[in-house]
DNA sequence: TTGACAATTCGAAGATATTCGATATAATAG
DNA sequence: CTATTATATCGAATATCTTCGAATTGTCAA
């Protein structure tokens, strides 16, 4: 993905935020969506815990989730009914790099 | 300025590439805007020479000039009837540790 | 002071982004 | 198989961005 459309990508508050709770989803999602505790995150976390962290409406954040993954920045696997995206931790210090030596 | 507000003037090609010209004005200005030789760079490039290298209108360069400089990534300095921009380092390293820090 | 040049500001058209609710698809539980 | 839950896609309204040409402002030289 070309930096330009990196930037675009991040040019949002809410998708903003999303790739930033994605950066420690232990601490940012102590519960599951519907309150569960004991839950793993290693593949991620599930469109609907962002939702409703975000306040925005379902098909928004399933929307902004989709341009964060085309971006690169985080990574969709499907597991069941549920979908989990984690942040791509390389695309992240990609983009940096790229500001603090091409730029 | 917000970091969402900063990446929103990087989320255009024409101003990424404003800002990587600014970065090395003797290499991307070798003439000046009329294709005078043996002018100083040390104030910045001009509005217009940089309206020539985009190809884009003279008063859309203004205006994305305007937006980089709210997003403190670049500095005018009028000098005559010429304003120079220079480019803020200060704010591109921020951004780019804030890419890695932060998020 | 007037004319030319540089830059900014204004007003508007078209394109893209934001955001929603409704609908469709996919997976699971019963 | 059917109802339920999770996610994705569709269609549309509104907002913001892109970009221009025209008008304005600021500066300098004759």
């Amino acid at each position: 993905m070309e930096p330009v459309d990196i930037f675009k990508a991040l040019a949002n508050e809410s998708r903003l935020k999303i790739l930033k709770w994605l950066g420690d989803p232990e601490r940012y999602f102590p519960d599951g969506p519907n309150g569960e505790k004991h839950h793993s995150m290693t593949l991620g976390v599930c469109v609907g815990a962002l939702q409703k962290k975000t306040g925005l409406s379902q098909s928004t954040v399933s929307h902004y989730l989709l341009i964060l993954q085309k971006a690169g920045l985080v990574v969709a696997s499907r597991q069941g009914q549920w979908t989990y995206y984690k942040r791509n931790e390389k695309s992240l210090k990609g983009i940096s790099k790229y500001l603090k030596e091409e730029i």
